[in-house]
DNA sequence: ATATTTATTCGATGTTTTGTCGGAAATAAT
DNA sequence: ATTATTTCCGACAAAACATCGAATAAATAT
């Protein structure tokens, strides 16, 4: 098995994606690919100062207000008052906990992308190959971005392209999403799955950008019907292909 | 060969990609290829009711300016006030151009992409495969973002994904993109090239997905250095992998 | 050439949205 | 119950968006 080697620094992997080396926790019996795991299910979460109890309602009410109102008129669009009337806060309540639209807007991606990290570190503990690890990762994807619609559009549609996303905390965790597929092409070549001949940011790219499109076009005309099927379709194919052309190329 | 056949309306590309389907000049000789090229390049521009010789200065100077602002700062963070000072011209003066920020944000696009098209008609002219033509349109998208990088930047990162793109005129433009590849799909499909065992739509997503990934992974960080290449070799691989696909399946 | 008309520009000003602040209301501690 | 702390909100200030009419420049007519 491939991915049994001792945990290094992966510095590697950290050119494009730069990212803060957080030590990890077990880290001594941890293998490379638990300790990625690890360490994307762990970003540190926004901090909140506050005490009471209420306040913890008041941010869910603020995060659920913020994410349906942004996915129905877009955030360009959204105004500040907007969120708070759909909170049922005042404006000035909701600069008690978000300094500008911007910062709102990035937090909210965030609150499912850790959710979806975990659920992916629980589903693929009970897999090996790179192919299986990624088909899961690729499809799950897929089907998260179906079942948090509202959430995928605004992560999606507005946050993921955008300029400033390298600009913000929000950054390390889109990071982290192509650090994995990196490093599972990584792994895919060598077990022989995936071609040596093409860089692996290449095939990555590949990967990511297939499904990524196929996401975008369910989330803005609903096409194709299953999101999940065509996700799931999506990533076999191309992971057939790379195999046919990895033993084509010997 | 097989784009021979004469034209006839292209409602089966129009379920997703819905345009008005507006009559081709000499429509009864071209062949649908033609009949899509020409449309595409022929897309009506923003009518401008202006008169004199130094509104078109002014037109261009906004433009300029624009481009270059929104590119270095984000759209959402520009002031109209930003551009209008880049421009050299007042405030009010950029409201008899434009109605709204995101009105000139959603022209700036139009602008270079019309050029785009027209480029992609003369280059392709002697590009009858399928294969060749796709070639063609995937290098030249990824050379064209190089070389316009903050038309690009804006283009990718800020207007492609939007939300919004569904409601205004830029939409067309956008599916004409899409459409050009799901065309060609379909002819590659007919020559053997590409496998008929798979939905047209998706083969296209993956291949204008994996480009544009490629292109934003760019815009983004500066890799890979050479996007020129890195494009060229994607559309290379995705279609010689196609290829490989097809024949297997018979 | 000059007057007249039309097109374009811009400063002044109104409107909307963003962001701040001090005190009221609610919660927790004594 | 009283006091201290936390949270919330109305009133206000600042910034950005947008409009309008007067002033300037260009085009046209005389």
């Amino acid at each position: 098995m491939a991915a049994k080697s001792k945990v290094k620094i992966l510095s590697d992997l950290d050119d494009i994606v730069v990212s803060p080396k957080v030590p990890v926790s077990d880290s001594d019996t941890l293998t490379e690919w638990e300790a990625l795991l690890d360490q994307i299910s762990h970003r540190p979460k926004r901090v909140t100062e506050k005490k009471q109890e209420r306040s913890k309602r008041t941010e869910q009410q603020i995060m659920g207000a913020a994410l349906r109102v942004f996915a129905r008129d877009g955030i360009s669009r959204v105004r500040i008052a907007d969120i708070a009337a759909e909170a049922g806060i005042s404006t000035s309540t909701l600069y008690e906990y978000y300094k500008s639209k911007e910062d709102l807007a990035y937090d909210v991606p965030l609150s499912h992308l850790a959710e979806f990290f975990e659920s992916y570190r629980i589903a693929v503990a009970d897999k090996a190959t790179a192919k299986e690890r990624i088909m899961l990762y690729l499809s799950m994807s897929a089907d998260y971005a179906r079942e948090h619609a509202e959430w995928a559009r605004i992560l999606y549609l507005e946050i993921w392209p955008s300029v400033f996303v390298n600009e913000t905390e929000l950054r390390h965790s889109m990071n982290d999403f192509s650090r994995v597929i990196v490093f599972l092409v990584r792994q895919g070549i060598t077990e022989g799955s995936i071609s040596s001949k093409c860089d692996a940011y290449e095939t990555a790219a590949m990967l990511v950008g297939s499904v990524n499109q196929v996401i975008i076009t369910w989330l803005l005309y609903r096409r194709p019907r299953n999101l999940t099927k065509a996700g799931t379709e999506m990533a076999e194919r191309l992971l057939s292909m790379l195999e046919r052309e990895a033993q084509e190329q010997g």
